[in-house]
DNA sequence: AATGAATGAGTATTCATTCAT
DNA sequence: GATGAATGAATACTCATTCAT
């Protein structure tokens, strides 16, 4: 009945220093808060049950409600979850040392890749819009989550600017909005693009040219008018 | 909207001088529609409700079944709707009479406009892909959804290039689709936006600045490298 | 909408002497028992739906209610019509013209291929059964349905006996249970000896073992001790 | 009816010496399975309701599901367990010890008496075939139901015409197919042959009159030519 | 005679959640 | 910390029947 991703667990529990728990506990909840991750990104909030949650992470149903206290608290804590994950990876860009327009491209590779590799998050988000994010608005670690690469966003600009490789009048808010809504769309939509226009998007080729496109688009976006 | 039995129906009433409304199918199939339409945007496929659909419109339930046969096919029923509806006012749009660039900022203008009037699209969409497009590929009217557009895009894009005032290189679907994505994440994402920046993206000033700032980025995008 | 059974239902009519109705009337009735019938024996009566019934037979649903005022009346106009045919076509045995022991043989090998054709008589049975002749109770036409082949027996039995041919003793009523019983049950559970026994009963060859096992057992059962 | 497990549930409290029933899984599941038996027999199987059922065994409607998962495989089980109850009711008879005239008369009493009491049986196998063994074919254990009694009947007749007290010939299967069907059909149809007869056949003495009449019919008929 | 629209009570099944141990 | 039993309200869907024309 115990699994083996305990010693991982662990390790990262210790890792931050924090007080040495039973390892079954710490296992039961992530196991718990993996497969209720991968159930609402792929079903929706409605359409993940509990039931398919405790089966598929081989524990009591009632488990669930003893570490998350209901179906809401622990699909925002696998919101909250994602949230975390998304911006800790970004945090590891170091835009700042890079070339103002280096910086910007990096950065759009980046969302494009990352969207590449795994749904999970606009999922979730898709989810969570349609509810009118009745349920982020209550989580109280929200406002952590986003300012950080506005700001850095923001010194792009600026630096850019100063060096009159990126057109002035940008707003970094706008700007952060735009870039990831030209990779989101694409992904979110994929599958509803692939059936009207007839193509299969998620094919690897396709992919590759529509990555190609959105950094053009960008690149020449941000330009100044005459270089 | 309407279906081709009215003739019929209207001609054989007027004739025999009766009032307008009897037992009266074609207002009760476009009554259930609209409620539909309102309750899948708004909640998502597992989150509408028959029962709830059928309160609404002031019907038996059972009429539901009496006319679509099943919750799905009233929600498909209810995606091409609003899919040849969209095309529909697209197609109003006459934008091979204008100048190529203005052709393009009508576009974009056009689609941020739509959005701000009605999400019920974009909802339908968001669903719908949660779903894998399940749904959708089911429907026997699909292929002729979307095509147009694509084809109008590319026309503008060659006499833009003819003209010398947009820049060669630039693929008409993929075009699209970016267009459409800086205008639809915004929209799409409102609510999560508005929680994690701590702003209130639907204020009218706010929507118009993103609506600037979408038209300036794309504009800038597809300008010649050096005008 | 008019269907090409229509000749026969008419010229039958003709033939028992009515008077002419409008055709449509009688064939819609003869469809909608045809139907019903079918149904009813193969699914019982809570499995019979009259949307289905309604769809098969071609015919409005209403029409039902027209002509039988119920689901329930129908189903015992299918009942009654079931064991006048079963009467009506065992007198055309003529057994009182055979030799007694040639009759027995004849009724049994008659019973016996009349639900090798034709299992619904069964069918119905079980169903009202089932029911505890709820519905047969009601009936008004019952009582002409059985008596007259239980004197026919006990004509034969006395036949029989003066002759030295058939054993005394035998009550005509037990015996013609019996008889029944005997070719009865292999088809009315058919299905399940099928399952439990691993065979398939049902195979020509099964059911002509069947059929002298048959009458072999019934020879032996009346023949007087010493012959 | 009671299950293995209650041994273990029951040491168990009386060791702890807690008060005999708690939450008891045994005995809900047996009441779900006694009433819907009821049920089933009684109403066939789209006759029975899953409410009525849970009603009945004052249980919460979701524990058939618990325990059952479905409708069907609830009556599935309960398929089974007549199926159970019937072989090892039979097994007790120890044919093989008696006389070969005196084990076929026993059965045929048996057979004749077990409906008397309880007419369960017969109409779980009326319902059944009705759906033509659909059910039943998904059950796994069906194999084991049936087999020995017709190999106990082939070593009756064997020994039998051995002592030449019964005539050679008869085939076991069918035999019992026969002996079966006799006792079987009067049981089977007791409602609708009251009815047509008008008779009330459940009446102590009549079913009397039809047991002798049976052992009698059936005794003449394997009995050898000439004694 | 015939039709399609409409109804309300019913079906099996699933849901998130709580209780007892 | 963990479990299996138990709950009541909700789900999509079907039923026999009646209404209006």
């Amino acid at each position: 009945m115990r699994k083996k991703e305990n010693h991982s667990v662990t390790a990262a529990d210790a890792a931050s220093g924090k007080p040495i728990r039973r390892r079954d506990s710490v296992a039961t909840r992530a196991r718990i808060m993996a497969v209720a991750t991968r159930e609402f990104a792929s079903k929706g909030y409605e359409g993940a049950g509990t039931d398919d949650i405790a089966d598929r992470a081989s524990i009591n149903k009632r488990m669930i409600y003893h570490y998350f206290a209901s179906k809401e608290r622990l699909y925002l804590a696998v919101l909250e979850n994602a949230y975390l994950k998304a911006r800790a990876s970004e945090a590891t860009l170091d835009l700042d040392q890079m070339e103002p327009l280096k910086a910007l491209q990096t950065f759009v590779e980046f969302t494009f890749d990352s969207f590449v590799q795994d749904r999970t998050f606009i999922n979730l988000l898709a989810t969570e819009n349609l509810q009118k994010a009745k349920v982020l608005k209550k989580s109280k670690s929200v406002s952590s989550f986003n300012s950080p690469i506005i700001q850095a966003m923001g010194r792009i600009l600026k630096r850019g600017e100063a060096q009159g490789v990126i057109r002035p009048g940008l707003d970094p808010l706008h700007l952060w909005i735009t870039l990831i809504g030209i990779c989101y769309f694409f992904f979110s939509n994929i599958y509803t693009l692939s059936v009207i226009l007839e193509t299969q998007f998620d094919k690897p080729d396709v992919v590759a040219t529509r990555r190609a496109h959105v950094v053009d688009f960008v690149m020449n976006a941000v330009r100044p008018h005459k270089a």
